[in-house]
DNA sequence: ATTTTGACGACGT
DNA sequence: GACGTCGCCAAAA
């Protein structure tokens, strides 16, 4: 049988999806939503795992809670991430999203 | 089995 | 407000 972690990988993914257009989150935003509010590395860890995932994630629309595009370096080419919000309409300068708070995409306050 | 690390966050200095 | 330290929890070495 698989292990309740998978599942909190699943929950994480879940979100990840559910992430709409031209707008990002946090990690610990994410694990705040899941109840494990202490455990925001973790939801970068299954970031980590995200590939694994037969549906595609938009990881690149998980940010830490700056909005610094902290892993920007795990992606195929050096600005893919950075590129890629862009291409959401989300000015990046420096791998840092300018007007956070705006693109900004709580799912405690979204999804209610 | 123990130690180190990590796509983070909160708090202290 | 920049910088340092600790806490959380799981995976890799």
């Amino acid at each position: 049988m698989m292990e309740e972690t998978e599942n909190f990988f699943e929950r994480v993914y879940h979100v990840a999806r559910l992430i709409p257009f031209g707008r990002v989150t946090s990690y610990g935003s994410i694990a705040k939503y899941l109840g494990a509010a202490r455990s925001a590395r973790m939801v970068g860890w299954a970031m980590n795992h995200s590939h694994s995932q037969e549906q595609e994630v938009p990881a690149h629309r998980v940010v830490n809670r700056i909005g610094l595009l902290t892993g920007k370096h795990h992606f195929k080419g050096t600005n893919l991430m950075q590129q890629l919000l862009e291409n959401e309409g989300i000015v990046v300068i420096e791998n840092k999203i300018q007007d956070f708070e705006k693109v900004f995409w709580d799912p405690q306050k979204e999804l209610s």
